[in-house]
DNA sequence: CATTACCTGCAA
DNA sequence: TTGCAGGTAATG
């Protein structure tokens, strides 16, 4: 469920829930395999006692920093959430996690699909997970020669590419469907057939999508909420992400729906030209 | 690169 | 009953 703008969203309502608080146990873990890292063993001596001093995000991944240079990681995949209860709010059969606070209240990480991960980290481990992400896309790394040099020596179609969290960090199946829209470049495009000015346009597009989603607190389909069990706005700004058959905002024709790298994709047929050799040959415009 | 696996619930 | 879902790792 969660992509950047979503884990962005929780992280900055769960910030003052989390921080200060010192993690007094673990009162309920009944889905063992969502433990990565450490050991079991090792999870359940290390948490309790520990301080939570900030919460932020880094791709999509949730991260809580603790004293004594651990952080607690948590990554929500498709179908996970976080809430911060009161003691009279008992747990339901998809929450496999609760953390008991010094105030009273409960952690919860609730997950009816159970795919989401939760790790105890070390510095090092920390230090290990960042280098496995890209830059993040609204840093000062991530910019239209970056993503240039990325896509000119990639081979391949771009948007399991745009997927890939190595290249840039955050982006999932509904943001990069909604950039593409914006910058009025097809899916099946292949990566090193773009010029520099699409690769601009598409940086600027990646951006802008994610700004609006971010001002919206999110995009909630079904189970994405934030806080105490909101949900986002975004779904409303969505230009061709499940909008399959709908008018294009742009050019009024129909939405498709097509599959690529096993992913639901949509696009605009009109304003995303198709790409050469795969669909029809690419316009001269291009 | 494509396919499968991991899980559950919901809508068609 | 089948297909589909915001993600990612593992496997041919």
């Amino acid at each position: 469920m969660p992509e950047l703008p979503e884990v962005e969203t929780i992280a900055t309502s769960l910030g003052p829930q989390l921080v200060g608080r010192r993690i007094k146990a673990i009162e309920k873990l009944d889905w063992e395999k969502m433990v990565e890292a450490p050991d079991l063993a090792s999870f359940q001596q290390l948490l309790p006692g520990r301080t939570v001093l900030a919460v932020y995000r880094r791709a999509k991944w949730l991260l809580c920093t603790l004293d004594e240079a651990w952080t607690l990681a948590l990554h929500l995949r498709m179908t996970g959430s976080v809430s911060v209860n009161d003691a009279t709010f008992l747990p339901d059969k998809h929450t496999h996690l609760v953390l008991s606070l010094d105030n009273g209240q409960n952690f919860f990480f609730r997950d009816i699909r159970k795919f989401g991960k939760v790790k105890l980290l070390d510095e090092i481990g920390l230090t290990k997970l960042n280098a496995s992400f890209g830059p993040e896309p609204l840093g000062p790394t991530f910019n239209p020669a970056y993503l240039v040099t990325q896509l000119v020596r990639r081979r391949g179609t771009l948007k399991p590419l745009l997927l890939n969290q190595k290249l840039v960090a955050g982006l999932g199946n509904i943001y990069v469907d909604e950039a593409l829209w914006l910058a009025e470049i097809h899916p099946l495009r292949l990566a090193n057939s773009l010029v520099e000015a699409e690769i601009t346009q598409l940086y600027t597009a990646i951006c802008a999508v994610l700004r609006q989603a971010i001002a919206q607190k999110g995009t909630t389909l079904r189970d994405y909420r934030y806080g105490n069990g909101q949900m986002g706005e975004n779904q409303k700004q969505l230009a061709v992400y499940q909008q399959t058959g709908k008018p294009c905002s742009r050019c009024e024709t129909l939405i498709e729906r097509l599959v690529v790298a096993q992913r639901a994709t949509h696009l605009c047929p009109t304003c995303q030209k198709a790409p050469n050799g795969k669909i029809s040959p690419l316009p001269a415009t291009l």
